[in-house]
DNA sequence: ACATAAAAATGCTACGGATGTAAGATTGCC
DNA sequence: GGCAATCTTACATCCGTAGCATTTTTATGT
């Protein structure tokens, strides 16, 4: 996510700190112009105008038009997996998932699905996006898959922990939707945050005759 | 899918007949210019010189450029919720999709992902195809989705059979990608259909014990 | 059988996203 | 201060997609 630069001990630098400025600015003025007047009708040559840059210099920075819309994706990609790495002792793989996921939906964590509507509006009904959400959360099960395979010292790529790894990330991404269409429909987050932990309940409930015993920590 | 014109009882028709072979030329030529040097290398501007027709003409019986690829798509999205459907009486939504896949399994019906080498390298290094495929997966567990709900007497769109459907999917959908995998690491067919329904075996024996009782006929 | 309407194929134009290249400007380092 | 690296910029091209006017083919009605 963050450069290499950063993590050698030299102050940010003035080129590395113009790069980020620029890349901020772009993206600000992406992501306002989107949430203004959609997704689609936004053209790279908008954004370009807007922050005043050659259109090259965008997708420079973002070689994809989506990557100017779903930002902290590696934080999203990595968020499953890091809960079952710092999941407690005595806690089984599902036990800490539900457990985030109930957290998350109480807090109501942008990560969990709580966009604003705006946000969520500009993904539904824009193919691109949603179609770069789903590979998101394809991701998501993957990099889950190989923690729960490193977890329960099964060869990665082994067909249980993929399954396993494949049902856990079902839940979250149903849970995940959900959200969006409430959100959509134009409830608040503390109604969203109620339905859903009920929702979740069920869910992950489904889910627990099978996998209760599954990666114990 | 197929044209009203032939369900009204007139004859096939000298036009519709036309198109049908001209529809047909097309998306022979296209597979056939996409197997030889894949997706994403063909343009369209290719498979209309190849065809002797029109670019216009090529994008005009297929809107996007993957669905001269993908063929059958309607059929895969509606196989889960078919199988569902079609289920004899005594049997769950669990033993029925179960039992469908280790069928299809064994006589590597290319509905279950035995699509051939050629044809599984041309969607895996092709991420427009790729996307599409994960595409139809969806629209094929939204299918069941709504088919659990009515099998249940629950609502469409209810959290029980969405999650029941994210899960049964999600479990087709790995041993899909088993069988790509295997079929790119050059497998044949009866090895592959060894391996997938032993681990079939495995997956759909992890959901058993939630879903075993769920949806019965 | 001929004329007319409907429909399909064609050729053209245009736009947007993605990629490549070469020139100019800025920064960092010696 | 000057050199090397890198970023920005301004073209330029390619491809997929879409709209539109024209021509050719098919179907229908007189």
């Amino acid at each position: 996510m963050t450069t290499d630069a950063n993590s050698s001990a030299s102050p940010p630098g003035l080129r590395e700190s113009k790069k980020q400025q620029t890349r901020r600015l772009i993206s600000d003025v992406a992501t306002g112009l989107f949430l203004s007047q959609g997704f689609e009708q936004t053209t790279i040559a908008d954004i370009a105008a807007a922050a005043r840059v050659a259109k090259k210099t965008v997708t420079n920075y973002f070689p994809r038009k989506e990557d100017l819309a779903l930002d902290h994706q590696d934080a999203f990609i990595a968020s499953l997996a890091g809960t079952l790495v710092g999941r407690r002792p005595g806690t089984s793989a599902l036990a800490a998932l539900r457990g985030a996921f109930v957290e998350a939906a109480e807090a109501a964590n942008p990560v969990a699905g709580f966009s604003g509507p705006a946000f969520a509006g500009m993904i539904a009904d824009s193919p691109t996006l949603s179609a770069r959400l789903r590979d998101l959360h394809d991701l998501r099960e993957a990099a889950l898959a190989d923690a729960l395979a490193d977890a329960t010292g099964t060869p990665r790529g082994d067909i249980t922990p993929r399954t396993a790894a494949a049902l856990l990330g079902a839940v979250h991404r149903t849970l995940f939707q959900r959200i969006q269409e409430l959100t959509l429909a134009g409830e608040d987050n503390a109604r969203i945050s109620a339905v859903v932990t009920a929702e979740a309940d069920a869910a992950f409930g489904l889910l627990e005759p099978s996998l209760a015993d599954y990666a114990p920590a």
